[in-house]
DNA sequence: ATTGCATTTGGTACTTTACCAAGTTCTGTT
DNA sequence: AACAGAACTTGGTAAAGTACCAAATGCAAT
């Protein structure tokens, strides 16, 4: 179902959904509470999303969308790519889904793409082609610094030029864009 | 408390946990179900482990270490590494925990304790000291990669020898041990 | 014996999810 | 317009789970 095509009842759903998550973090984001907040009966929210992880990935899908608007993911792609695994908020979110998923392949495949998502949006900042393995593997490495992050909220998230730095290791630079 | 001077019940309960976790994986851990398979009631379990995510830490933890018996640990860190790390079950647990933790600094500093443990594993083998950042960044990028693997799961899990170039390329390369 | 403490029980209020059966509204067709 | 069928919406419910609380029990030191 494309977006466009959806129900105006779905849209407002998913709407709800992320005004919940952005003021009450990933717990609030229950068939009830949503149900709620857009008036509507917390039986009709599973008519559209059987089961609650379909809400979940529905949420999660416009959050990631909403994080990525394009021209400033190309523009600046290591300050997204920060601003999004160093939120703490999404990337527990990212964390709880990708920790309840079900089998269905289609669900995982959904998310897997999420995160090849950067490798095309990461490509052309450091001459790579998007199917650079050593693109996935800065990914992988940053995901996991981010969880580190979250851990110990002392500290400060890295700055870009860390991340940078950590491209390096895999020797990925940026290329000289004109 | 100290593991020797707990009550027996926190034993047999977080045994119980154990083998929810192992037979029917983490949604299984839940005071109603643990509490039924040894025998208390859940009410119970709610004066050990006030909140639901400390019985999940308490069975997290021993999870954790009946994973890592010290000597084929130190024998072989990577093996166990591996096997730790991409055993799907236990990764969903140990990400399930860090989106669920509670912001209680004592709670999130366990966890993040269980983190360093691999750099005091892996330290000797690389021939670094276990303060070394690049131990750290070597986990974060174990983990992410092993984030991937979950969502990808007709893929084999990375070989040891694949690890091994993984770290290779933060220059980090096993030491002769004699 | 009694006091104080840890343990255990039984009960309850609340939340959440996944159903279902029954209505209602919308749509295209005749 | 009238109809049939699909899409949507409601209200209700059963099951599982969490966090309380008040009361009973056991146990140890005084």
């Amino acid at each position: 179902m494309r977006e466009a095509d959806r129900p105006l009842v779905v849209n407002r759903i998913v709407q709800a959904g992320l005004e919940l998550l952005e003021e009450d973090g990933i717990h609030a984001i229950t068939q009830t509470q949503v149900a709620k907040r857009c008036g509507i009966r917390q039986s009709h929210l599973t008519y559209y999303f059987p089961k609650a992880t379909d809400l979940l990935l529905a949420v999660f899908s416009a959050s990631h969308a909403k994080a990525l608007p394009l021209d400033s993911a190309v523009h600046d792609p290591i300050g997204v790519l920060r601003a999004v695994m160093f939120d703490p908020t999404r990337m527990r979110f990212f964390l709880k889904i990708v920790a309840e998923l079900p089998d269905d392949p289609d669900i995982r495949s959904t998310v897997a793409d999420h995160a090849h998502t950067w490798a095309h949006t990461l490509g052309p900042f450091f001459g790579r082609t998007s199917s650079d393995p050593d693109l996935l593997i800065f990914v992988d490495m940053v995901r996991g610094r981010a969880i580190r992050h979250i851990l110990r909220t002392e500290g400060q998230a890295p700055s870009k030029a860390e991340l940078l730095a950590l491209a390096a290791r895999l020797s990925l630079r940026p290329v000289n864009r004109g």
